[in-house]
This record gives structure tokens, sequence and C-alpha cells, in this order.
DNA sequence: TTATTTGATTTGTGATCACACTTGCATTGA
DNA sequence: TCAATGCAAGTGTGATCACAAATCAAATAA
């Protein structure tokens, strides 16, 4: 029996990392998550299976497969015509993310403040400096450095929650409000904000003191900003819309 | 432009509700849902795609798929053999679950009792009844029903939440806890529990005073039952195991 | 000109096949 | 007798095909 060898005894394959396949349809799946956390696609838009099969040089097995479970997620909508397409921004939607993202990042990011390590909070800590960097030179916006800096500075955090049925559902949510957030962090350039990492700087500080509500406020304002500025976005907006 | 037609004009067709295809997919994804909500399959099961589709009479693709959704909702497990699972239970799991699920369906409780109406209250006061009739003839210990009333107890309560984001997530907490629930449930059972839905009569109440805080803290103490019940066989047992 | 119909194209769904990997069992060797 | 090797059955993955439904466009009728 080769495996039961290798784990034993022999002291090549001691070094060696199991390679793990990845199979196509894992790919297609990180891509299209990819591509919604980042808001690449538009709010309402439709997507089709052999659309998205021909832009990622893939057959269509992989790519329904890979629908289906983003559907099941909530990070796209099945439309009785059984087309899919990334789910329509209402008000109702995003307060309704809002009030769930408070409720279980909130819960998580306390849960976090009392179990980092020093090695994790230092992870972190680094992080604020990369915002200080991308300050210093604003004048090259560069929005998906942002949002992926930002993904990678909240769920570094999440992560060390404990909790593997809270992080799931946090990706999940991230995927559902991913659209909406891009909208409102290009909102946010345009209106000349800079300072986004100012939240930021506040969780550090209280995950260092170990300070769990102090953690869970500054989240809360952090996760809100987007939000509520988003929203009074579209009110503006659907008032004009109805004067004309 | 026939739909058109239909939807303005047509006096008979705005009485008829759209009926809706409903793919084979959909009839498996449900069958097994059902079934782990359920705990008709056991935590640590493998579960096979050709066994699957002999078993539902269906063909490979629409059990693949099912599947694939039910291993992004931690319904299941994917092993790094490809081959799939029910997750087993370990005490770790069944803590995290259980505070998510406080976390969670507490919030979509209190948001419930105070937006649901007399109508909604008084189906859920009619479901007390049932249990009534159940004990009365608790000779004949029905699981499957209990499970089932169960859930359609909490999950009239749920819907009136208002949440469209919640909700999936109680149900994804519901297929997780399944398997989980139903040894619970034969463990009361056998132990000679009857009142089980002691709690239920007190959530009743709360909702139809609209107090959220007691709403909250009856469910909490409803879900949590199943839980530390089996915490507790499980550790007996470990230390059975360990000094035997 | 406008509304309706008809036909062609596109799209999702399910079945089947080919391939690669895993697992279990029997055979072979020491 | 026991362990290692090799073979065979089983399983997941991806590609392709057939079919039905939906969509879009051109053609026709009012």
């Amino acid at each position: 029996m080769q495996k039961a060898t290798a784990e034993k005894s022999d002291p090549i394959a001691a070094q060696l990392a199991p390679v793990g396949r990845e199979t196509v349809q894992d790919r297609v799946y990180s891509e299209l998550r990819r591509a919604l956390i980042g808001g690449l696609f538009e709010p309402s838009q439709v997507l089709t299976i052999r659309g998205l099969a021909d832009a990622l040089m893939t057959s269509t097995m992989p790519v329904r497969e890979a629908l289906g479970r983003l559907i099941t997620e909530k990070a796209l909508e099945a439309l009785p015509n059984r087309s899919v397409r990334v789910p329509p921004i209402t008000l109702e939607r995003m307060d309704d993310l809002l009030r769930a993202r408070i409720l279980i990042e909130g819960e998580a990011i306390a849960l976090a403040a009392t179990r980092m390590n020093s090695r994790q909070i230092a992870t972190i800590e680094s992080m604020l400096g990369e915002w200080d960097e991308m300050r210093a030179l604003k004048h090259k916006k560069d929005v998906d450095r942002e949002v992926t800096l930002n993904q990678a500075f909240h769920f570094e955090i999440y992560r060390a929650c404990g909790s593997a049925v809270l992080i799931p559902m946090i990706e999940s949510l991230w995927l559902q409000s991913g659209p909406c957030i891009r909208v409102a962090i290009y909102a946010f350039s345009d209106a000349g904000e800079v300072d986004t990492a100012h939240y930021h700087r506040t969780i550090v500080k209280a995950i260092a003191t170990q300070d769990a509500k102090e953690a869970r406020d500054a989240l809360v304002a952090d996760i809100s900003r987007p939000f509520t500025f988003l929203r009074n976005k579209l009110e503006a907006e659907a008032k004009k819309g109805l004067s004309a």
C-alpha cells in the first residue's frame, strides 16, 4: 500500500504537500465569485450559460453547475424564463442585506476580537499601511485593488472567529452585496472621498485591546457607510425621476 | 403577442396562477432537502450520484447538480476523494450551529413578533392543537410528523419576518442541523419526553402580545434543548468509550 | 402605420458517452 | 501466512447531442 508507506516511513514523501486536483467547475465557480464580489457584473444583467462558457473557454457543463451553485446562495437569480441574472438593486433589498450583515459580521468580529493572536493582529495592522500608500497616490484611483484589499482585511478577521458556520454565510452576504458595493465605491470615489480606511484603524485598535464591543461598533459603521451612501443616491435619483 | 394580451385584457387569464415548469433537478433537490432536514440520512453516510439517481428513478445529471447545490450550502460535504457524504457530528460543530441558529433565528422571530397579523397568529395557534392531539395518543410516536409539524411552525413565523436574506440562511441552518436533530428527537422519544411543544406555547403567547424579547428567549430555549440534550448524550458516550 | 403571426435562432435541460481516478478483490510473491 | 502487486468494477467529471421552450425578426394582415 503506497499511501501508508508514504505517510509512515518515506522521508521524501513527508516533505511533499498533497497536490489536490482542481476541477474545471471549481475554477469557473471561483472566477464567477470573484467577478460578483468585485462587482464586475451589473445588477439586472442576464447571464447565459453558453456565453459564459465561451468567455471562460470551456464547455457548458462546468458553467451550468457553477451557476446553479451561485443561484442557491442567492448570488444570482433564476428567472421564471429559466434565464439567470444578477439580482437588481432595490432599497428594500439593500436594507435587508445591511441588517443581515450587521447581525452576522458583527457577531463574527466580536468573536474574533477575543481570539486573534498577535501574529494575526500584525497582519491586519500591516494592511492599514497599504491604504496609506493608496491614499498618498490617490490621483490614480484603483478601485479593483481597493475592493480586493478591503475583502482581504475583513476576511482575515472573520476567519479568526473560529466558526465554520458563520464564515460561509458571510461569504454569501458579500456575494449578494457585491454588485451594490461596487456602485457605492465608484460613487465614493467620484465624491472625492479619500479616507476609506478610517474605521479600519478603529477596528484594529479595538481588536488589539480585545474590546469586542468597540470592534463591533466600528465594523457596523464601516459596512453601513456604503449602504447609506448608495441609499441616499438612489433616493435622490428616484425623486428626480419622479419629478421629471 | 399572446402574453401581453393575457396580462392586459383577458378576464379569465387574470384569475389563473402561473403554472411554473418544475425541472427534474428541482424535484431531486427538494427531495434530498426534505430527506436531510428530516434526518433520513445518517451523519457520515456517503452518497453516490448513480445510487441516488437509481433510487429517484432519473439519470445522473439532475442528481449531480442537486448534490453540487447542497454542497455549497454545507448540507453535504465534498471529500478530497471527490465522493460526497453527509457531514459527521462533532461537539464543536453542534455548538457552532446552535450559536448561529440562536443569532439568526432569534433575530428573525424578533422581527416577526412585531409584524405578524392576526391571521398568521391564528395559523400558528392552531398548530399547537396538533401537538396536543399527538400527545393524547402518544403511544404511537410519529417522529416524521413531529419533525414536519415543528418545521411548519417555525417557518410560518420566520416567513413573517419579511427578510428575503435571513430566510434562506435559516433554511441552510436547518439543512445542516437536520441530521443532528433527528438523532436528538429519537433520544427524546426514548427518554419518555412528551411535552415537546412547551416553548411553542410561550412563543405564540409572546407573539400575540408583540413581545419580541420574550419570543426570542422562548425560541432560544426551544432550539437549545435538543442540542444540549444531544451534547450530553455524546459526552456520556465519549466518556464511556474512553474508559472502555 | 400598427398589430399579429410565423419562422428561425438562441437557450436551458436532460441523457449518454468517454476518460481518469479511486476502491476493492484476487492473484502472486516472499 | 502475510504483504504487495495487478486487475476489474465503480465513480465523478466534462463533452456532446437531442429536445423543448423562449426570444427575436421579418413578413403579413388590418
